[in-house]
DNA sequence: ATGCTTATTTAGCAAATGATCATATAGGCT
DNA sequence: AGCCTATATGATCATTTGCTAAATAAGCAT
């Protein structure tokens, strides 16, 4: 039986490709980003390498399980496009807050209101919520308590350096959270969006930056008390409120 | 062999329980709900059926296929939970929009904010977009062009027949889309959030409608000029602009 | 009791699927 | 050119999984 590989092989359309195993690696986790995002993760290892015009056992070369893979492929979606860099101009009072946010959502919109990001992140979440955990913990963490600062400032408040209280986050975050539902309702669900994306961003920041000056300074008196001083007063734990 | 039968079940730990074929269908799509909100679509029939008590090809007497009982879940969660009774009172201009808004939100989020709900959505949304966007279409018909006719008359502007723009269906969705998406994180990802949800909902209803009696009737005039005769002051006092 | 209907279970098939292993070969190195 | 090693493949195993057919027993009418 040793020479029907000679006799199949005249056949054989893709002859039998050698990468540098660094390349195969990238290539089997960006095949895998974009099979995992359209399937989910009970996508098979065998379509998978079809797709990607390799075998299946050589997946399990790189890889030493599909839940290995599957957490690469996590790794890389979330960690991968996360840019420090997006935080500095927000704070820049340079520039009007209304632009700085605007600015942001075309940058932020671009890295992750995609196809493969949004949907990977779903499966993701519904699977394994730690992992979306980690992520909404970043957001949380760097991008919020920026909103919430520059907030107070525009809305005319101390700037003071108390912490956001949750009530500020959960304020901001449905501006944020507003956006991604938006995406979700293009990439998952896969509806039609008939507006012009950057164009909805200015009209809603600006309805909440305006609604916010408003009702900000009441929401910050109810629920950050200490952030309404002036900014000379000593950073203290804020008190926490019950929730009810 | 066939004596062994008899000798094992002496240690039966459940005796055959035969139960009218209506309420077995309903008790497997009650756990059909949970299970595959918990595990998703690709969950197994065999797991199910332990969870419920019950033999795996029993399910296929109520149902043809796992994908009919998977039809009939996302069935009874969509289209039985949708009350066509929240409307009419969205309508009431006897009662102030800001109240209105609030308590359809106490109401609908009773309804749907839930783990189950939330999640059989997700899943759906991401193994057979289709459902989803019938969901979506019931919002968008049934919903939203009353939030944008309310809308339009607490900002003063006539009250036209004028159907919604685009624009003004997406900007309005951007409020439901900030709730909601604040239900995904509870109960996908499993994030505690830590504010009181009504008054949580209050303060972003007050923001929206604060920032809209500026903003909106700019966004009539720019989308859906023909509804924009203004009919008398706007029913709230003026907010600022947004700072620069 | 007896027999009838049908809800439920036992036993099992065929296809799909994650994973393994011996073998073959591409391609850099000397 | 010829070796040598890591890469790639084909064949296959063990399990899982949707689904079915036949056997069993619970409730009901008589």
């Amino acid at each position: 039986m040793t020479q029907k590989k000679r006799a199949a092989s005249s056949a054989s359309p893709t002859p039998r490709l050698r990468l540098a195993s660094a390349d195969r690696e990238r290539q089997i986790i960006d095949g895998a980003i974009n099979y995992f995002a359209e399937v989910g993760f009970s996508g098979q290892t065998r379509e998978l390498s079809s797709r990607l015009g390799i075998t299946q056992p050589l997946l399990y070369r790189y890889f030493a399980s599909k839940q290995a893979l599957i957490e690469r492929v996590y790794q890389t979606v979330f960690e991968g496009r996360w840019n420090p860099a997006w935080i500095a101009p927000l704070r820049d009072r340079a520039t009007p807050l209304r632009e700085r946010l605007i600015e942001f959502y075309r940058q932020y919109s671009a890295a992750t209101y995609r196809p493969e990001w949004i949907r990977i992140y779903m499966h993701a979440g519904l699977s394994d919520p730690a992992l979306n955990r980690r992520y909404l913990q970043l957001v949380r963490r760097e991008l919020l308590p920026v909103y919430v600062r520059e907030l107070r400032h525009a809305c005319g408040l101390a700037d003071t350096d108390t912490p956001p209280a949750e009530e500020e986050l959960e304020f901001v975050w449905s501006l944020h959270g507003g956006f991604f539902y938006m995406a979700v309702r293009q990439h998952v669900y896969q509806a039609r969006v008939q507006v012009d994306f950057m164009a909805h961003v200015a009209r809603v920041v600006d309805n909440f930056l305006t609604g916010a000056q408003v009702v900000y300074p009441k929401l910050v008196a109810e629920c950050a008390p200490a952030a309404l001083v002036m900014a000379r007063a000593p950073v203290a734990p804020r008190a926490r409120r019950p929730v009810k």
